[in-house]
DNA sequence: GTCTATAGAACGATAGAC
DNA sequence: GTCTATCGTTCTATAGAC
């Protein structure tokens, strides 16, 4: 594997454990087994590097594809969302998305902000517009906010 | 209020926001508007004054207390239970004990991991003790196991 | 008890040889 | 591309005056 995508995927676990403010680059380069040397040939520093590490890249793509399948189960709006909700979760590890998103030197910074942000959109866009079709097929009531339940609805999985 | 209590109780938001990882002591310092002087008089470092922040402290007996009058309420093992699940909780902040325990640098030392860790063994305990009256009662099935039931609801909120 | 000064280490980044 | 050496800063802690 290239040195640079060791960089990015070898410290995934490392960034988990201790996120933004304790994923120092000396760790990252002892699990990636690079040299600084080498880790700031492909980076300009920590900033550029560590969101990097599992999240906004491989992360939301993986996150978003498991969304996509438990609404694809389904035929109801209702049933779509149940499945989304009970879809399983790693439970011990929690939203890996959200973890980010809250540490406070990524929400210091809009450049380190965005990613996570857009993921979060993406997140409640999608219940949003299975809702909304619920909702032209009258399965659901008419006075129901697609926008606002979607959003209670991604609330509820990131606040637990 | 007195200095040491000021460094105790001021900084609570901050030893939230950053952790452990990302709580040092100058932050603390100017939170608590105290001097590091009188900081290091006060506590032996750093290992010896964020675990008190808020957590095992105050907050344990604040989440003790509130758990304990979510199960006085409710006549029967069952509504114990579901009212201590359905009580109301800050959503949006998650459990602080919980947050804490999880930190790498409290995990990695026995010193800091003890007191979290006998929070969460009353927090077993006392559902588990619900339970058994239960089944004293008859309330409850017979081939319920109240150490690993309790252990079960404390690990649905924990995981949430 | 609280202050300032300072030590020793780790952090984040850069420079320059190879 | 990768390495080692080094810089400036911050972090944690100690020393000693007041």
């Amino acid at each position: 594997m290239p040195a640079r995508d060791q960089l990015v995927q070898s410290p995934q676990d490392l960034l988990w454990e201790r996120r933004y403010v304790g994923t120092n680059p000396k760790a990252i380069q002892r699990r990636a087994k690079a040299g600084q040397g080498s880790m700031y040939h492909h980076f300009a520093g920590k900033a550029d590097l560590v969101p990097r590490i599992g999240e906004p890249q491989c992360c939301a793509e993986q996150l978003r594809a498991a969304a996509d399948a438990a609404f694809r189960q389904g035929r109801t709006a209702g049933e779509q969302v149940s499945s989304y909700l009970l879809r399983e979760r790693d439970v011990l590890r929690g939203c890996p998305i959200g973890r980010l998103a809250l540490d406070p030197d990524i929400i210091a910074s809009p450049a380190l902000r965005a990613p996570p942000e857009q993921t979060f959109n993406w997140l409640r866009g999608r219940p949003a517009d299975v809702l909304t079709e619920g909702k032209r097929k009258a399965e659901l009531s008419a006075d129901l906010d697609p926008a606002d339940t979607a959003a209670a609805l991604v609330a509820v999985l990131q606040g637990g």
